[in-house]
DNA sequence: AGACATTTGATAATGATTATCATTATAGAT
DNA sequence: ATCTATAATGATAATCATTATCAAATGTCT
């Protein structure tokens, strides 16, 4: 996984940093959780303790553009990145989030169930590449 | 609809006040259109010309919380509000939206067809309130 | 090791949203 | 219609996340 990242950013003339493999270690171990770029720098700094939060910021975009990342913007107005489900190898789609409206709680949702609805709208001319679906809710604990 | 809402303002303490009437007249003369806070305060002051972008926020959080008006994040990361499909009465799910990646045109979906996948969710225990769905791709146009 | 382009970290700038506060307007009581 | 209490407004400052700038440091290739 890492090295096959390090080979993808070789192919587009960047370089493997210390700070890069880093912020990539971070957002490996923390597969499933939802990290904002401050989080992400706390985490990196026990590992690089000089790294600065622009470098944080550029590398999650960089991962971002390779589709080694995925962005999105949760409660709050800012923006969270996660590891892709398959990162490294050409990606399709993505799963769904359960937000819950009273303790905050994720809750991650594989089913993915949104093809035939897909193909209706394909079927009108348009092309899909991604989707994005958020529940909002209660969860178990809060209901 | 109108009266509606000034009821639904009274009744939780607020007063109708020019520039609140403003902005829903704004809200309801665009209908199907997503809004940026600027581009309400820019139509606003053909009607209200000294409106302030404050009052334009406060007044679009307030319609919000009363489930009159739907507030999400396209791209851009700002916030724009929109109208909710059945604005006044109790209200349960929204549209979906299509985003062309190449043109940034927003296409509404009416059709649901979430109600399965809520119904999976809520056998594990959630309690679904809302959703958001947004696809990404091309539109007819850009494909 | 040396050359050169890329990357980094500190910090300034930006842009959207929210908070502050003195002034003004609204709704209900008189 | 006037008065009063309270809520709302507009100007502007503050905040917060993100992006831009730039001199110094680092990685890659020879
Ligand atoms: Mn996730
Ligand atoms: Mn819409
Ligand atoms: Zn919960
Ligand atoms: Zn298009």
């Amino acid at each position: 996984m890492k090295k096959k990242i390090t080979i993808k950013l070789k192919q587009n003339d960047y370089k493997m940093t210390e700070q890069r493999e880093t912020v990539l270690e971070v957002m490996l171990k923390n597969r499933g959780k939802h990290l904002s770029a401050e989080e992400v720098l706390e985490k990196a700094r026990k590992k690089s303790p000089g790294i600065g939060i622009a470098t944080v910021y550029r590398t999650l975009e960089k991962l971002t553009e390779m589709e080694v990342l995925y962005k999105t913007v949760f409660e709050g107005g800012k923006f969270r990145y996660e590891l892709y489900d398959d990162a490294g190898s050409k990606q399709q789609h993505h799963h769904h989030h359960i937000i819950c409206l009273k303790c905050g709680k994720i809750t991650e949702v594989q089913e993915d169930l949104l093809s035939g609805l897909e193909q209706k709208i394909e079927s009108q001319g348009f092309k899909i590449i991604d989707h994005d679906l958020k529940f909002f809710g209660y969860c178990p604990n809060c209901k």
